[in-house]
DNA sequence: AATTCGGGGAC
DNA sequence: GTCCCAGAATT
């Protein structure tokens, strides 16, 4: 019966999948890309960098012999930007040190940085043909409805036994595919809170639908609350120019651009600005406040607008500036662009 | 084992 | 508003 649960499965696969363009290759620079830019992320959102990525570095040379600039600036706006920086220091490290030759095994796979255990899996499979099962969320709650498994899903126990049950059932003749078909049967059928059990092929096999609980799963340890930070921002203008500076690390955005800025631990009725002298500060305006939800934090911005001269701005390190018409073209945070949007600044053309 | 890294769509 | 998404790295 386990034989016929796979056959159904890929059944339907075959005859309702969604037609994405890395399902058509086994080239293993374009299936890592997809699987690194789909990390934490829908296939909606990203399709269009995948397209952009292609465009721009159409092989792992190409990537490898770009800078941390450009490929940040192609991610902008997608999240997780240590992902960028990861698969730049893998393509390097693959095109410099290993002659350009990919992995073919998920064990080497997962040596690489930004690689874990499920894209090494995924590229593996999809590439290579290795017969391993991939779990990632969707294949998690597939699972645990499958199975009617009320185990906490983020438990490394509970994995374990997934990932147990997964090998006994990936045909060896097929891995890829039946990896393919459990995620699309997660992302279309048996998606999260609402499963569409009518129209599931695999329906009869589901514990989890016949002890109508399959709603309900996968049991989950729920988040912790985020915190609160304030950030006032600087949008110095003198000209046609503008300041940037660029994201520490160890904080959020690491290595994305923004404009000089003050972080309060509550909103200041007037904030500090430590990049000018104190002549400055009666032209200040206040432009924009936005509240900025992230998974972990909550930031409240207020984008200030100071119009200046050279001569009042104190020098600063990691300071530097740019045509203000210009901004677009740095990458930047969602923050920043929303700002920029609102203020009609467009990149030149 | 617990936190942190984003942005956006579905509800 | 909450939850979750083709997860991984860090502590």
């Amino acid at each position: 019966m386990l034989n016929d649960f796979v056959k159904s499965l890929i059944r339907w696969y075959e005859g309702s999948a969604r037609d994405l363009p890395w399902r058509s290759t086994t080239d293993p620079y374009l299936i890592w890309l997809s699987e690194v830019l789909l990390q934490q992320t829908r296939v909606d959102q990203g399709l269009p960098y995948y397209l952009k990525f292609i465009q721009a570095f159409p092989t792992i040379q190409h990537l490898a012999s770009a800078s941390e600039e450009e490929v940040l600036k192609l991610w902008q706006g997608l999240g997780y930007y240590s992902r960028a920086r990861n698969m730049l220091q893998t393509a390097r490290y693959i095109a410099y040190k290993m002659n350009g030759i990919f992995p073919h095994n998920s064990k080497t796979w997962k040596q690489m940085k930004g690689v874990g255990d499920y894209t090494a899996a995924a590229i593996s499979s999809f590439a290579f043909g290795e017969v391993i099962p991939v779990l990632d969320g969707n294949v998690a709650r597939v699972t645990a409805r499958l199975l009617a498994c009320s185990e906490d899903i983020t438990k490394n126990t509970t994995r374990q036994l997934f990932l147990q049950f997964l090998e006994q059932l990936i045909p060896a003749a097929a891995p890829a595919v039946f990896n393919q078909a459990m995620m699309e049967l997660g992302a279309m059928v048996c998606k999260p809170g609402k499963p569409d059990c009518a129209s599931c092929p695999v329906a009869s096999h589901c514990q989890g639908r016949l002890m109508g609980m399959a709603a309900s799963l996968p049991v989950k340890a729920k988040k912790a609350k985020p915190t609160l930070r304030y950030f006032d921002y600087f949008h110095l203008v003198y000209g046609n120019r503008t300041w940037l500076i660029r994201r520490p690390s160890g904080d959020i955005w690491q290595g994305l651009h923004e404009f000089p800025m003050v972080e309060n631990t509550h909103p200041e009725p007037v904030p500090r600005i430590p990049f000018l002298q104190a002549s400055a500060l009666q032209s200040m305006a206040l432009e924009a406040e936005y509240t900025h939800r992230l998974t972990h934090q909550l930031i409240n911005a207020r984008f200030w607008k100071i119009y200046t001269t050279p001569e009042q701005i104190n020098p600063l390190s990691g300071i530097f500036e740019c045509a203000h018409n210009r901004l677009k073209e740095y990458a930047l945070h969602r923050l920043m662009v929303r700002y920029l949007e609102q203020q009609h600044i467009e990149t030149e053309t």
